[in-house]
DNA sequence: TCTGGGGTCCTAGGACCC
DNA sequence: TCTGGGGTCCTAGGACCC
């Protein structure tokens, strides 16, 4: 049967996740910022009106938000991932096919029925997530996932759609284009916008009637799909059942700078521990592994970045393989006198556990079997008691430069039970 | 003073092979 | 004197997304 897509957006996530258990800054002017509290990483509707930008560094608007009195929280993404659990968990309550694209996102395919069904239909799902969940989400319609995506900005822009706009069979759906500009369409960044406006394209209309060898040329088969998507004809289908990564990245930057090799192997250990614990969630394995490090892309009087990589004899899901592997890599890429500001891993060569070829060496391994159960202990007990409780070669020194700075984060509400929100019970005698 | 983290896909160019 | 062509694979870099 045919079948309509239906983008289903958190309204202003991570700010809509915060407001839940402190309902009191509803209203209110509310940013979320990354990690080491560096930049806007969302806004409330309020925040948004007082001209603060997506994206902008901390340091920059401060005296904005201390002015109007703005809610800072550093990110609690323990809160937030656990939030979009409970989100997608009632979608697939009611539609079996859901793709989910984003933490905060996910595309679901709805059959053909007629327009007012649809809209019906999507607000009864969106009435569901606000019950359920308590987080405010807001659905554009559309035949293809790009149109659904402008369907979905209407949804949340106009107030009078109540959270909910179809423009499949919607007659107006070029009146729509032409309000949206070029930059606002899906897969069209900063660059290719620079491109279309050169050629006079402004619009997602333009973009739609632009002459199509010229877009293939200068946008490649990328920006060609999406114009055939914003002619209604489909090319991104919907991917349900997630293939297993193709690779996985830790890097964080460090609270201050860090100069010596001591506190990077620090971190490239503790890094490659919790990469370790995503491939083994995942049940894959990885058989490249790549290290790099940087002083970051300010430091303008003495900067350098460098990275390595390592292939491995057999795919490995194992903590101290990957330590091993990466210690190696470090230790050929440091240079004293630079101030590194961040460190990562990157696992590639991913492959489904047990997939995996047979090795003509496998018997100079006989310690394998151990070092799986001794992994799935591990993270067991990690599970249970915390991320931190078990670790390999982390030092108890205080000082340690290279950990997030996060001073304005809420509890985990939902994910540890010291941290629970209580209700008081008042006026009870 | 202070600027995130985690992904995907595409292309061009070099190495290498026959 | 005269020095091909076609294919594959890998990597780096760019662009984009949330």
């Amino acid at each position: 049967m045919k079948k309509v897509f239906a983008l289903v957006d958190c309204n202003n996530f991570y700010v809509s996740c915060e407001r839940l258990f402190r309902p009191e800054l509803n209203g209110k002017p509310v940013v979320v910022l990354t990690n080491n509290d560096g930049c806007i990483v969302a806004r409330s509707n309020e925040a948004k009106a007082l001209g603060i930008p997506m994206g902008e560094p901390f340091f920059k608007v401060k005296h904005v938000i201390a002015k109007h009195k703005v809610h800072v929280f550093s990110s609690n993404y323990a809160l937030y991932g656990d939030l979009s659990h409970r989100v997608m968990d009632v979608l697939r309550q009611m539609e079996p096919d859901v793709e989910v694209y984003s933490i905060d996102e996910a595309f679901i395919s709805l059959p053909v029925t007629k327009v007012w069904d649809r809209v019906k239909y999507a607000a009864e799902l969106r009435e569901r997530v606000r019950k359920q969940v308590g987080i405010p989400v807001s659905i554009g319609i559309a035949t293809t996932k790009t149109l659904a995506k402008i369907a979905n900005r209407v949804a949340k822009k106009e107030e009078q759609f109540n959270g909910v706009f179809d423009l499949a069979g919607n007659s107006q759906i070029d009146q729509v284009l032409a309000m949206t500009e070029v930059n606002d369409v899906w897969g069209i960044g900063r660059r290719s916008t620079e491109k279309l406006n050169s050629r006079g394209i402004y619009t997602a209309l333009d973009l739609k009637t632009a002459d199509e060898t010229w877009i293939r040329k200068q946008l490649t088969v990328v920006g060609a799909r999406t114009a055939l998507e914003l002619n209604g004809i489909s090319c991104i289908s919907l991917e349900n059942a997630p293939p297993c990564p193709k690779s996985i990245i830790t890097s964080r930057s460090f609270g201050h700078p860090v100069t010596d090799l001591y506190n990077l192997r620090e971190a490239v250990i503790n890094f490659v521990s919790i990469a370790g614990e995503k491939l083994r969630k995942l049940g894959v394995e990885a058989d490249t592994l790549n290290i790099f490090i940087t002083t970051g892309p300010f430091d303008e009087q003495a900067s350098y970045s460098n990275n390595q990589t390592i292939t491995l004899h057999q795919p490995t899901s194992s903590t101290p393989d990957l330590i091993t592997a990466a210690l190696q890599c470090l230790k050929s890429l440091y240079k004293p006198g630079y101030r590194y500001r961040k460190t990562g891993v990157m696992l590639a060569g991913i492959v489904k556990q047990g997939y995996r070829q047979q090795d003509l060496f496998s018997f100079l391994r006989p310690a394998e079997k151990e070092d799986k159960q001794l992994m799935t202990a591990l993270d067991r007990i990690n599970s249970k008691w915390g991320r931190s409780t078990i670790q390999y070669g982390m030092t108890t020194a205080e000082d340690k430069p290279w950990l997030m700075q996060q001073t304005r984060k809420s509890p985990a509400y939902t994910t540890n039970w010291q941290e629970l929100p209580v209700a008081k019970a008042t006026g009870l005698s």
